[in-house]
DNA sequence: ATCGATATTTGAGATCGTCAAGTTTTCAGA
DNA sequence: TCTGAAAACTTGACGATCTCAAATATCGAT
């Protein structure tokens, strides 16, 4: 038999929806502070990782590829972003931070106090092993699609 | 000398960010399959532990209390939410969902296949350190404001 | 050269998010 | 008791987001 489990996965489910609050509550908060929406933000944080297609960012961030464009076409007109065609494929465009724009994603990050605090609580070994179970369970979706 | 940190702060919040959008995502699509928007989702999914106020509900989604007032307008007139005035506060309406609600908000995170298959590729007491980690980092914020 | 699929954009309509303003109710203090 | 500040909620306005259908351009393969 196996041992008695303290917390079966509907309170995990839950614990993950409060932590999910809680993190998407404090970018928001840091994004508002440099003017951006929840969602510009979290496509300058995409690009952080480099340069992506309008549809790459669009399916990373769960919408359609038409929200994109306006999304982008305002972080473009505030200089945070710009678009450069492929050389590969005429019909991709990719989309990349300006220097601006990775100063204020950094900006925002550094800003996320009520997250960084709460990380701060654990032991550097407790940070490893979070990142770990992290990884395993959301990291390496393998066939997405 | 501390051992050195293979999991540095910057890359565990960069995890954090991939890890809560896959499981954001997981939650947007099986919301939409109920037809309801993320936020709708959101709301019933908070209401899930029981009755709230309106400024409570804004307040856990770090919105404003005006913009709740639609979005639970929404979901009362497709019968998932009810409004009561409170017994001891006039001014106070409390939501709470109805049995219709319940089901749907059930549906919805059984939907949830990725996050749930995730959390399956991990033992018991892996969900366990999980769950202790995660509270600690983010469930027991002090003086939120 | 043509056909089906992909990448992006545009436009319409509903919802979201924020701000300012207004109503009702509560509460503390003169 | 009366007054005024503060809290809870709503309304209206406006831009941003989101989804859908449709259009254009390009790719890839037949």
């Amino acid at each position: 038999m196996t041992a008695p489990n303290r917390v079966d996965t509907s309170r995990l489910m839950e614990l993950l929806s409060v932590s999910l609050a809680a993190y998407y509550g404090d970018f928001t908060v840091a994004a508002a502070s440099e003017s951006l929406t929840a969602s510009q933000g979290k496509t300058l944080n995409v690009l952080r990782r480099g340069p992506a297609s309008m549809s790459t960012l669009a399916t990373t961030l769960t919408c359609d590829a038409s929200n994109m464009t306006g999304i982008v076409d305002r972080l473009e007109k505030r200089g945070l972003v710009r678009r450069e065609p492929s050389p590969s494929d005429r019909r991709v465009k990719n989309v990349l931070l300006t220097e601006e724009g990775e100063q204020v994603i950094d900006v925002i990050r550094g800003k996320m106090n009520k997250t960084l605090a709460g990380l701060s609580r654990l032991s550097e070994q407790e940070q490893d092993t979070l990142y770990t179970l992290l990884e395993r369970a959301f990291a390496s979706q393998p066939t997405t699609t």
